[in-house]
DNA sequence: TGCCAATAGATGTTTCTACATTAAATGTAT
DNA sequence: ATACATTTAATGTAGAAACATCTATTGGCA
């Protein structure tokens, strides 16, 4: 359905307005449909962001800070999200020794079981996505990109 | 900056993962922008988004759950939203006489002059959207439109 | 009419977010 | 070496979101 339809707006003010519309409507779409998902499993998109990141690290560990910087949401207290995930079991934490403010966390094997689990679900949503072509996904987000670029302008 | 560079991930499983993550990304970075704004007059950008309906009806009132309706996260609670704005005068409830369930709502003279100081900011924001050309702006946003169509597919 | 499901909105509760503050460790300049 | 700013993470707190439940009203139908 179109954004009009949806929202129930006929006229935009510009093509940038309905854009900004539709960026914030598609993306909370797409964050409600995933956080079914995530439900199940008793964990929100914030936490499975962290674990994904973990993951990532492929068993190296990582800082509290450099989560948040790799985070979708930087606004995120990273501290508590990886308290839930201690409390779970997903996640491990050991006080750095190079520096003793800084906290290594890793993942755990209870981790990754719980992302092999998530996996087919996101990998199914963004497989939707294919609807439109490759080159056009890879099009919008070069545009996206640009969008960002001019943030200290004027 | 690149999608790649902000969130520190080098590869993505297809061009289709990139785009989910790149709009999640973008649209909170451009949430985060706004809120600057309307941190400084006190408002939420859902107020906000429940203001601009309300501006959008021109006088007439409109029921609590047409504005859940068109809202862009139609998971908020639209009755407490209603009440913030009644607390700071932006807007007036009255109950509707036809279905007594049901209630009216209108936005006040204080409203409209609070979304008049806001406008600049928000349209100074979607002007910076032309970085990319308008045809540019349409064919995402046409392609967003198309990202949603296949909501209840397999 | 009387009964019951459906609808509209309000309210309760738990959890999360945003923001400020605190506490400990480190870096740096004198 | 000491003092002070900076960094890193944890915590406190108010407000907002998410979700379920409740109340009042309406609509339908036996």
């Amino acid at each position: 359905m179109s954004i009009e339809t949806d929202i129930k707006q006929k006229k935009f003010r510009s093509p940038f307005q309905k854009l900004a519309l539709n960026l914030v409507y598609t993306t909370k779409w797409l964050e409600y449909k995933q956080l079914e998902s995530f439900k199940e499993h008793d964990i929100t998109p914030q936490q499975y962001n962290v674990l994904r990141i973990l993951r990532g690290q492929q068993g190296n560990p990582i800082k509290v800070g450099d989560i948040t910087e790799r985070m979708l949401d930087k606004s995120s207290n990273t501290s508590r999200l990886v308290d839930k995930l201690l409390a779970k079991n997903l996640a491990k934490r050991t006080s750095c020794e190079s520096d003793r403010r800084a906290v290594d966390v890793v993942i755990t094997e209870e981790g990754l079981e719980l992302l092999k689990v998530l996996d087919p679900f996101i990998e199914d949503w963004e497989n939707r996505f294919n609807i439109i072509s490759e080159a056009e996904a890879e099009q919008i987000s070069a545009l996206l990109d640009k969008l960002r670029e001019n943030e200290n302008q004027a």
